[in-house]
Order: structure tokens, then sequence, then C-alpha cells
DNA sequence: TTCGCTGCAAAGGTTTTGCATCGGA
DNA sequence: TCCGATGCAAAACCTTTGCAGCGAA
């Protein structure tokens, strides 16, 4: 029906097992060329540029399924809700990416001794937070 | 008034110019002794067993003096809302404490080549995400 | 006495859900 | 035709805010 859908983005389609559709299409396109870190509503904002009657539950429906197949990433596996922690001696976290489960590491294990040499644009760098994304004991099937 | 407010917390709350209330003293020793990574509701469930009338209100402007003051930390400094990112090559994230802004490092600036070695609990690592944590240009003042 | 802290209720922002309809396979 | 996708509206969270009264300094 919409001779603008490319034939590389049904084969997208074909191997994550989803409908080739007219909005799923505008909206792989727009992330595309969206660089940076887009939130949901940014990408709803620049995609009714091209479908103004888009709704913004279709956004974050194929965001998330984008996410399972693998062609965007969450910044952050932990966003939900604010989580605190005491401040106490180095550590880092395990994150599960299929239970979202965290559990601490402490900074000895990493091996973790480089400093970062130049960074760009100037930052001043203060401290590392490393995530190790993965599977905990008990979501390895 | 209350014989219970011990002088170190006294003092913590001295150094930090934060009145010492019983709720705060309350707060205080309940995030003390919950380790992992509580929510804003954790905390809020486990002090009203102590304190029935406490309000989340209160529970949330603590956490945000005790963060704040050093005292929590959050698990992620950027969990406001879903942001996502195209799944390419490695690299990893400068996050300003001061401004949330997250900018791109790529993974060969950071001269990370060790692999965990042994990870507790048996979790099986994928791949690393590395926030740096820190100040960006603009604000160093 | 003063100003920060608390509790309440309401508002604000983000994300999910139910459902009727539409449209791709 | 069938089942997934869409749009809409409502609901469900999570967090912040305004305000009156209370209490620490």
């Amino acid at each position: 029906m919409d001779a603008k859908i490319s034939t590389s983005f049904r084969e997208l389609c074909g191997r994550h097992g989803l409908a080739v559709t007219h909005q799923r299409q505008v909206l792989y396109e727009a992330m595309q060329r969206m660089h940076g870190h887009p939130s949901p509503e940014d990408v709803y904002h620049r995609v009714r540029k091209r479908i103004p009657s888009i709704s913004l539950a279709t956004v974050y429906k194929n965001i998330h399924l984008f996410i399972e197949s693998g062609i965007l990433r969450e910044v952050s596996l932990h966003h939900g809700s604010l989580r605190v922690e005491r401040n106490e001696h180095p550590h880092h976290h395990l994150i599960c990416t299929v239970c979202k489960s965290i559990t601490d590491i402490d900074e000895i294990y990493l091996g973790l001794s480089a400093k970062p040499s130049r960074l760009p644009g100037g930052f001043l760098a203060e401290r590392y937070a490393v995530d190790i994304l993965g599977r905990c004991k008990s979501c390895q099937t």
C-alpha cells in the first residue's frame, strides 16, 4: 500500500516478527535520525510532523518493541523509580536484563584501574559508575 | 524532647545544616539498616511501622536532602523518564551531576580492557555500561 | 520568635491499559 | 479472514507543590 516502505525495513520487521506498518516505519526512521538520548515524548513530537494523528501510546508501544528486538537500547536499565543506596565504599552494579535485579559488586572485583585519559568537551570526571549487564543465576534458564 | 536522638545524628545534621527532627532521625536509621537499593515507597513502608502518621511527601523531601548532603546516593542519575539510543558501536556515558546532561564517549577513550574475572552469585555478564560522573564544561563554574 | 519541617491534598508528569476499529499477512 | 497494530480515553504510577500548622533553634 505504501510505496515508500523500504525493503530493508521490511526485512528488519520480518527478522523480528513485527508487522510492517506506516507508523512503525516512520517511527523507526525518525529514531535513526535522532542522535543523543531522546525520550518517548521527544520521538512523539518529531513523528507528529509526519503523522499528526499518531498517538503517544503507539510511540510507547513501538519503542518497547524496538527495545525488545535490540534495535534500540535503554540508556539506563533502572529508571523506573528513584532508588537510593548508602554512600559507602566503592562498588558497582550487576544488573540482570531479564528480572532487572540490581546486585552490588565490590570495585575490587572489576580490576578497573585505568582512569580516562582524555575526556571530550572538557568534562571533569569525579567517579565511575559501572553497570555490568547480563543475566543473574536464576534468569539463565 | 526525644532522648533517643543520638549525639552522632545531631552532629550529622549539624554538619549539613539540617534540623534534628524525630521523623528525620527515624528515616535515617531505617535507611542505614536497609541494604540494597530501596525506593522511596520501600522506605515509607518501613518507616510507617515506627511513625504511622508520617507522610510520603516527608519521605521524598528527606531523601532528597540526604542525597544533596551526600549521605545517600542515587543508584541511577537518569531515571526520570525513559531514554533510548541506537544500539550501535560500543560507547559509554559522561553524566553531568549538575545539569544531568548525557554525552556519549567512545569505548576506546576509556582504556577498559579488563573483563570481570569472577562474578559473585553466578552472574553471566554480557556487557559493560560505564557512567562517568562529574561536571560538564559549562557546569564547572 | 523565627524559619524550617511536617502532613495533607491536589496537581503534574510519565507510562500503561482496555477497548473498539483498522489494516497487514 | 484473523490477529496484531492503532488511537483514544481513562487509569495507574511516581513525584512535586502549596499551604496551614507545628516544633526546633
